[in-house]
DNA sequence: CAGTGAGCGAGCTTCCGCTTGACTT
């Protein structure tokens, strides 16, 4: 038994840190908070000075259990969580529920994981910081409020087991306002003038572009100015060359992780973390989940030997960056390799692109200045005052350059130069081409789960651990979903000027297509504007800056938490009773016109089970007819013939074997029914136009896979049968079912041993029935 | 994986942050 027990929150951290500090240390990890609030109630003593009531995390019993030993034979515990408001509180609740004795307790942090860091944080243990912990349990108590009296009004005035929350509504409401940005958004027109010049030299002839530099709005603007270029003569005017310097990007967070792997290798913010996290957990990279932008000292002499090595003094700057992330924490590290002198590693593919794109970083965040001539050069047109512009840029030093550029969002990033031939001023230029093309404001762009989180971020909402979570939760409850936009084609008129003529045509382009992007769905913008309307202060944007502040305050002492808590709760609560009195039914309902055949009104409306369209009225004494709309239907765009579709369901198509064939749409989208069994359609059928014969296709198809399903059945008893299910073999006695153990051979099994194993599972299962 | 298939109903849903391994019928 060790003399030392080291508690860290990961695993992997654990095993690292266990090497460092040899026999007398034991070191284990809590798997991160091991008590929080009571997930069913709302866990809080309001009238008790909003004591907290906390419970084990179910999933945490064991580990509890276990370090409770460990702590009890150990002459000293060691917290070594993360140096921020949530490390202190584990470490908090991990001394009051393990029962330590306070004189036993030594508290240490570490902000990278070497030895010498490590060894120095033993000889310098501290108490736990009881005002950072109050933040912590401020924090926790305030989302707590802010989450469980919000949504249940959701549930009354919108639809059930919907959600609110300080870090998801705006999240969504970043979403909303983003679509309805782009629906009022007015493309303009605008003429772009190019020319192409020739230029005599000594030593050959060159070309080079120029353009005006201001957008002409007309058609009739363009033309009169390329009608004065007509006979014009031109030369240049003025050169102008500067140097200039590009510096590269900060290591990454898990932010710019995301980011970057969004756009460079098209990953989803879930795929990048669960990448990273193997990456992690083999010892590849440093932790993930951060927001600083910190390389330790060691890392930092790894990567200047390594540039130097690969491509030379001139290429090492080392540069210590800063962070400046609002409300950023810094327990940890940036995003590294851990070792710098590996450019690439073993793997699957997305392991080691992303592992390429965090070195490639990382080694450029170290790496010189790229050193840049701009040239400008102003180009004479004898017969007017304006003057066209030539942009070039050369690189003159590529430093960093050489192994990394971070990509932008902006994909219209234009005017970067190019190489310019050498001029001089008053050198004479033959102009061989001038165009005048017709181009469009761009609307703005719809979010990416990336681009999300950067805003995010940008406005201090959210946790490096909680980015993927909070878009997971979001598409979970339909508030957005992700998806393509078909683009559209739009003609755009060029005029050219060449060889003293101007000819005019009209070509066409693909425009606004977008790809793996954030919509609001019609309940996300229903809930969103309910929240604007009743909970403005809770999901303006910078309602965490404000909490954050006192939570700061609460942290230094200025301030005691529950009385903060109190100031907020009680106003809050006030105005939950009056929203929930005073406020309507969300309902969304819109009139879409009238049925020709009987004349009764037809509306679009919210109903319990989502979107759905109603004929007739709700309060007539004839109950209205109802359908719910189709996937990919929204209640925004639905129209008067859609509905009308829409009530043609449930109807007969035809037969099969003598019995009905109906189709309709269901709460899982449409399908057949058959003989009382149901089909679903798949996702390339129309229901509206599905025939007979296809409709017996799928319920071919849906047999046959059925009979795939079945490996045995018994004469003696119809009601067992041995299924093959997405977890292997099993058995099937009426509705429940039960594992077959590995060793068996599912075909061959008798009636009586699946009896037997039926007895064995169904007594485990009402064991485990008892736990939960 | 396959199954689900309402529209009063009874009773349930929900937050944010820290961390991984469940092993499903």
């Amino acid at each position: 038994m060790s003399k030392n027990l080291v508690i860290v929150e990961s695993p992997a951290k654990a095993k690292t840190i266990e090497k460092f500090l040899g026999k007398e240390f034991q070191v284990k990890s809590s798997f991160g908070h091991v008590r929080d609030l009571s997930k069913t109630k709302l866990g809080i003593d309001i009238e008790n000075h909003f004591k907290p009531n906390y419970e084990i995390l179910p999933d945490k019993k064991k580990i509890v259990s276990e370090l409770k030993k460990f702590a009890k034979d150990s002459e000293l515990v060691w917290l070594a969580t993360d140096e921020d408001r949530e490390g202190e509180a584990i470490s908090w609740h991990l001394v009051e529920t393990l029962g330590i004795e306070e004189s036993k307790v030594r508290r240490i942090a570490f902000h990278e994981i070497t030895k010498n860091a490590i060894l120095k944080a033993i000889e310098n243990p501290r108490s736990i910081n009881k005002q950072l912990v109050d933040a912590q349990q401020a924090r926790r108590v305030l989302d707590r409020l802010v989450g469980y009296e919000i949504s249940p009004i959701l549930w009354k005035k919108v639809k059930p087991a919907l959600s609110a929350g300080r870090v998801q509504s705006v999240a969504v409401r970043l979403i909303v306002e983003r679509e309805e940005e782009i629906k009022s958004f007015i493309s303009e027109a605008y003429y772009k003038i190019t020319a192409l010049f020739e230029i005599r030299r000594d030593d050959g002839t060159y070309s080079f572009t120029a353009g005006l530099p201001e957008k002409l709005k007309l058609t009739d603007e363009a033309l009169a100015f390329l009608e004065i270029c007509k006979p014009a003569k031109f030369s240049v005017a003025n050169i102008e060359t500067k140097p200039a310097k590009k510096s590269p990007a900060p290591p990454f967070t898990t932010s710019t992780l995301q980011q970057e792997a969004s756009r460079k290798l098209g990953f989803s913010v879930s795929k990048t973390m669960l990448v990273a996290q193997q990456l992690y957990e083999a010892g590849k990279i440093t932790y993930m989940r951060t927001d600083s932008v910190n390389l330790s000292n060691h890392a930092l002499a790894a990567a200047k030997t390594e540039i130097e090595k690969l491509y030379g003094k001139d290429y090492v700057k080392t540069r210590k960056y800063t962070t400046k992330a609002k409300g950023a924490q810094e327990a940890h590290e940036a995003i590294r390799p851990t070792s710098m002198s590996s450019s690439a590693i073993e793997g699957d593919v997305s392991q080691k692109r992303l592992y390429d794109l965090i070195w490639k970083r990382t080694i450029a965040s170290q790496m010189s200045d790229a050193i840049l001539e701009k040239t400008n050069v102003d180009i004479k047109i004898s017969t007017t005052r304006e003057l066209l512009v030539a942009k070039g840029e050369v690189i003159k030093f590529d430093g960093f350059l050489k192994v990394y550029m971070e990509s932008s969002d902006d994909e219209s990033e234009e005017g970067k130069g190019d190489i310019l031939p050498p001029m001089n001023i008053g050198d004479p230029l033959e102009l061989l081409q001038m165009t005048a093309i017709q181009r469009f404001t761009q609307q703005p762009y719809r979010y990416t789960e990336a681009m999300l989180v950067k805003r995010l971020e940008d406005l201090g909402i959210g946790r490096p651990s909680t980015y993927a979570p909070t878009i997971s939760t979001i598409q979970k409850r339909e508030y957005v979903e992700k998806g393509d936009k078909t683009g559209f084609k739009r003609s755009f008129e060029i005029m050219v000027l060449k060889n003293g003529k101007i000819s005019k045509s009209m070509k066409s382009e693909n425009v606004g297509f977008e790809k793996n992007k954030l919509f609001p769905t019609d309940i996300g913008t229903l809930v969103n504007q309910f929240l604007v309307a009743n909970f403005k202060n809770i999901i303006d944007y910078h309602f965490t800056a404000t909490v954050e502040k006192e939570f700061d305050e609460i942290a230094m002492g200025n301030k005691i938490w529950n009385e903060m808590i109190s100031e907020f709760y009680y106003p809050f609560h006030e105005h939950i009773k009056e929203v929930l009195v005073k406020s309507e039914k969300v309902k969304g309902e819109r009139l879409l016109g009238k049925d020709p055949k009987s004349g009764k009104n037809i509306y679009v409306k919210l109903g319990r089970f989502g979107a759905m369209v109603q004929l007739g009225e709700s309060d007539s004494e004839e109950k209205p007819q109802f359908a719910g709309l189709k996937k990919g239907q929204s209640m925004e765009s639905v129209t008067l013939e859609d509905a009308l579709e829409l009530f043609k369901f449930p109807r007969i198509i035809g037969s099969y074997e003598s019995k009905d064939l109906q189709v309709g749409i269901g709460r899982y989208g449409p399908y057949i029914k058959h003989d009382d069994k149901f089909f679903s359609l798949k996702k390339t059928d129309d229901p509206l136009t599905i025939k007979e014969e296809r409709a017996i296709e799928i319920i071919l198809e849906k047999q046959q896979s059925e009979k795939e399903k079945l490996i045995k059945e018994f004469k003696e008893r119809d009601d067992i049968k041995i299924l093959n299910g997405r977890y292997g073999p099993y058995i099937a006695m009426g509705k429940t079912n039960y594992k077959i153990p590995r060793t068996m051979d599912p075909k061959a099994l008798t009636l009586e041993q699946c009896l037997e194993i039926i007895e064995k599972e169904g007594a485990k299962k009402t064991a485990r029935a008892k736990k939960k």
